[in-house]
DNA sequence: TTGAAAGCGATACCAC
DNA sequence: GTGGTATCGCTTTCAA
């Protein structure tokens, strides 16, 4: 006898479908796949049956019959900064245990700050190899184009800690940058000590993460904080000896530097700077947490860190780019990176 | 011809390991979930081949052979505040996603503070029908028990939000309340304007969460801001209307108070009255974000707030009582629940 | 244009 | 103690 029964609210199959549309289960898969061949009459039974039990495909049972492998590639900036390690880190941890769960991540690296290796990765993505890649790089019109040209061929593009938005990159993964330099400015005004000047340290204009912070705190400090004046910033180039070696220059121009918001990468020239020249009183911003600037924060050397969770801006994009390339919908609020801040007391332990 | 040259490098089956090991398939499967009835020598035979061919079982196919359907429960004080009913949101929102991925969520509310509704609900915990149970509650020796006996039932338990560590609960799924107690106390003496009194809020004596944020909120205040003097904590009982009553004469009995820390639930009623009797210079520090909370943070009424990610919370719970009735292995960064902190500049978008 | 049947990887019932 | 085999929900040849 045939589970003819099956009415008992449990969840439909395709089997179920099959039986009230009175079609065969190739039929049926058919039509859920979208595959031609179908008559447009037998679609129309097949989606009523669907509609009618409230159907929804079981995922698993579907991509083990499927052999369904998802093949990821992350491109990564060839520097040594420990943000960027920390994010290489999460994709081979997270390699090592999706490697059961049919998924394959892959890294590369590419020269910071350079456009066209970019391009040139993108170009070079094979989409009958690889289901999706996220990008972490600056937005040019060059990448911008490649991009578009690699979603052409079908590859799912998100792009990693700095947006794309230019691009039409399926998703971003990354904080709000320029609510992450506002949040700078109102730490560094209720911080800082006295009245005086502010330093910024910014990194690259190529990176669009970079300059969006800039202008967050730029807003906050002119309309919250008048008291304090942001003074011309330096760029860094995310580079610790070039940082150290400018600093004496702006403390001699400046001697009544109060604050400086170090809003890219670098930290560790700047913390070697403060060690050895300390400056009692001055209010210090940087941004991510690392085993570095963990130091600097314990030592008073940092009064506060902006941050984002490298662990999450990883297995988000991993879990984006699944989604995206299977049509699936996406729960925002579990995507959603958020802006940390870090105090000496509520830094996670290693 | 069969698919003997497997040796591919692709994953192996169980298929594989029959066939290495000169058994058949239901052996293996006798071997790999431990039921009786084979004989040593065979186990070990088995037992090399899984070894040899590096063999990891895919859990999808498994669940679905299995036709496994984990059943959850939540179990959640019965109050209006905004932080429970958040996390009850939550639950909810997970169940309707979830059910299409064999799991059933449910939540109970039980009386507030009154460890023998837990107890209750715990002792009627059927194991046969229930695979884990999340708690958030009061840890007394009763609960502390029934939780014991629960687990002796073959259940999973797992605290949620205040631990209960004496109970030997399979997982903690909150912050160190500790430390979020010290960042706190860090931001209140940043923050405050002046020297002056400081008051701190609590909720119940039976709380240990509330315990905990108020012990580490003294010693760094001790430690570190002498210059602020923390005043006999009032107790909130998490009510609003009780917490807007008390207030009056708190504020006559230190005219110069300079700051209040609001260690627990309740906040609508400190809200109410800051906003009838404005008191310019105050800083205020709560806990948790939420509709209320945030547009407090917005209206420069609450300084900044310390929060625990509620989605995070409910996720990642499911997360570990899965993984725990399983026996599978846990990813402790992904569960790891931060101390965030707010000010108005990164809270995220509702 | 449609259907029958063989898997995907693992489990479980029923024999021997 | 072991082995054969149907089954889970879905996909995919191969025929018809």
């Amino acid at each position: 006898m045939n589970k003819q029964d099956a009415k008992t609210g449990i969840k439909p199959t395709v089997n179920d479908i099959a039986r009230v549309a009175g079609v065969s289960l190739a039929t049926v898969d058919r039509v859920l796949n979208a595959r031609p061949g179908v008559r447009s009459v037998t679609i129309e039974k097949v989606n009523k049956a669907i509609a009618e039990l409230g159907y929804v495909r079981d995922t698993a049972a579907a991509n083990l019959a499927r052999g369904r492998v998802y093949n990821l590639l992350f491109i990564l900036p060839d520097t040594a900064n420990e943000f960027v390690v920390a994010l290489d880190h999460h994709v081979t941890e997270q390699a090592i245990k999706l490697r059961h769960q049919r998924t394959t991540l892959d890294t590369v690296r590419v020269p910071p700050f350079d456009p066209q290796s970019i391009v040139q990765m993108l170009d070079n993505v094979d989409a009958s190899r690889t289901d999706g890649v996220a990008v972490f790089g600056p937005e040019t019109p060059s990448v911008r184009d490649a991009v578009k040209r690699a979603r052409a061929r079908g590859i799912v593009v998100v792009a990693l800690v700095a947006d794309l938005p230019s691009s039409e990159r399926d998703h971003f993964i990354g904080v709000d940058n320029v609510a992450a330099g506002r949040t700078a400015a109102h730490l560094m005004g209720r911080f800082a000590r006295q009245s005086g000047r502010v330093l910024v340290i910014t990194g690259s204009r190529l990176a669009r993460d970079h300059l969006e912070r800039r202008k967050g705190f730029d807003a906050v400090m002119s309309e919250h904080f008048p008291e304090l004046d942001v003074v011309a910033s330096i760029e860094g180039r995310d580079d610790p000896e070039l940082i150290r070696k400018m600093l004496p220059d702006v403390f001699a121009s400046y001697p009544d530097l109060c604050g400086i918001y170090s809003s890219a990468a670098g930290n560790p020239g700047l913390i070697q700077y403060l060690s050895d020249n300390p400056h009692p009183g001055l209010t210090v911003i940087a941004h991510e947490l690392t085993p570095t600037s963990r130091i600097a924060l314990n030592n008073d050397v940092f009064d506060a860190i902006i941050s984002q969770d490298t662990g999450h801006l990883v297995r988000s994009a991993i879990r984006l780019m699944k989604a995206t390339a299977d049509r699936q919908p996406i729960d925002h609020t579990q995507e959603r990176i958020r802006i940390d801040i870090y105090l000496r007391e509520n830094m996670p332990t290693p």
